[in-house]
DNA sequence: GTTTGTGAAGTTATTCACAGCG
DNA sequence: CGCTGTGAATAACTTCACAAAC
């Protein structure tokens, strides 16, 4: 069996990238399954691949956790994943609360996001009486009221807003206020939270109009173009990345 | 009436850079609930603190499109929001495809993105014998093995991937061969598509990982530690920005 | 031979700071 | 005056290219 050796394992002090830190979901999520598919060696290359990125942002992005690759050989596939784990803090359980429990809630509940190792639905909230006091597997949703009684004393690591965008600033206000350390706001609306609550979005309609734009440039036509004509299509472009996943790869123009 | 002067309105030949392109929707939401609650001018301090940005990258974002403020006096509300819909190419109707009708499916069929001007559902597509020929509100769902033929002579321009990540690729497959411009994925897969296809990705385990990283670095505890031992929390550290909203703004680290 | 890890170069994005216009 | 629009400065990120390690 393979053991690093201390030079090898220790991480760097500097701070990590945020492009990077976004990257590192993928990169954990295609060592599972190299791991479950009991691959044991992988290299930046083939790794860059699997994630549709450059080669050397894989090892630029892993030399920031540390140098625990094999010169000539590549990277010993379960401890990369242990050390990403560990960096990502996966290592720990992170309990969850949904507000909203409509169709996206229930997605959100009883996906697969909640099922791996590293997040906990801690309590669910809504407004809806017809909804408050049944059950998502194993948890009770309570009324949005009751949300400071619930969760006094344990606090949820992440608060996600899955709420209609009108009182997704309340919702925002009221899991602040019960001391929530982040929150993932899925309602189309710009929120404001206090200095050191952290805040992502993740927004159907901007990905959608993001698009849009690059679709026009393209010179791909909208069907039934409203109002006064359509627009002359603009000469092509490369296309930005999403939640910074990868970097526009062979398959993305 | 005001009326803008032909300087006013020509657009920059330039390309907008993809950072600009992700912040127009913000914008445009902003501008439309402006317009909606009849306020004429807007300065870009005002639009800046509303989207939670820096206003000298409002000023240069909205530069991009040409130059229509006012100077000593802002930015004419209507007037802005036709030139950022324009830019997006909301003034057409994108036909959309979603493939996978589950909660999320169903959530985003409902979403208000669709609800609004520039896209229009236009196909539904899943495998389950109990929801195929049901409907969501007009449109009917067709069994995906169908899709060549329902969409053939009228490739959707935007397909939407809300199916388990096991046939992600499979489904994508399907959508380009079946001529659609670009593809929103939702399912947690690294897709690979042909150069000139456009692909973004909406990922809930991502979020969830990357404000897992920066809950550690604030030093938050997480609950129940599985494993060896609980990490030292690192020195706190600003949040990047999702999918491109909107940078750090006063409330947010 | 192969592949990592990383300085250096190149690219893109943000912020500053102020001239110029209404 | 106030506020836009934009060059110039700064910062962040990506890619190149190669020496060092196995």
């Amino acid at each position: 069996m393979w053991v690093p050796s201390a030079a090898m394992v220790a991480p760097r002090q500097g701070r990590i990238p945020d492009a990077t830190v976004s990257r590192l979901p993928v990169y954990q999520r295609i060592l599972l399954e190299l791991v479950r598919t009991g691959v044991e060696t992988v290299s930046s290359e083939k790794l860059a691949g699997l994630a549709m990125v450059n080669a050397s942002k894989v090892r630029k992005d892993l030399s920031y956790l540390g140098s625990f690759g094999t010169r000539g050989w590549g990277y010993e596939t379960r401890y990369l994943l242990s050390r990403i784990d560990e960096a990502l803090g996966l290592d720990r359980d992170w309990p969850v609360a949904i507000v909203g429990l409509g169709n996206l809630g229930r997605a959100l509940a009883n996906s697969p996001g909640f099922t791996s190792r590293g997040f906990r639905i801690a309590s669910l909230f809504d407004v809806d009486p017809g909804l408050v006091s049944t059950r998502i597997g194993p948890v009770v949703i309570h009324h949005l009221d009751d949300l400071a009684a619930v969760t006094a004393g344990d606090p949820p690591a992440i608060g996600v807003i899955a709420t209609p965008g009108a009182v997704a600033q309340d919702v925002a206000d009221r899991l602040v206020e019960a001391g929530v350390g982040s929150l993932l706001n899925f309602a189309p609306r710009v929120l404001a939270v206090p200095a050191g609550v952290l805040l992502r979005y993740v927004d159907l309609s901007i990905e959608l109009q993001v698009m849009s734009f690059y679709l026009r440039r393209k010179g791909h036509r909208g069907l039934e173009a409203s109002g006064e004509g359509t627009a002359p299509p603009e000469p092509p472009v490369a296309l930005a990345h999403p939640i910074g996943i990868a970097a526009p790869g062979p398959g993305e123009v």
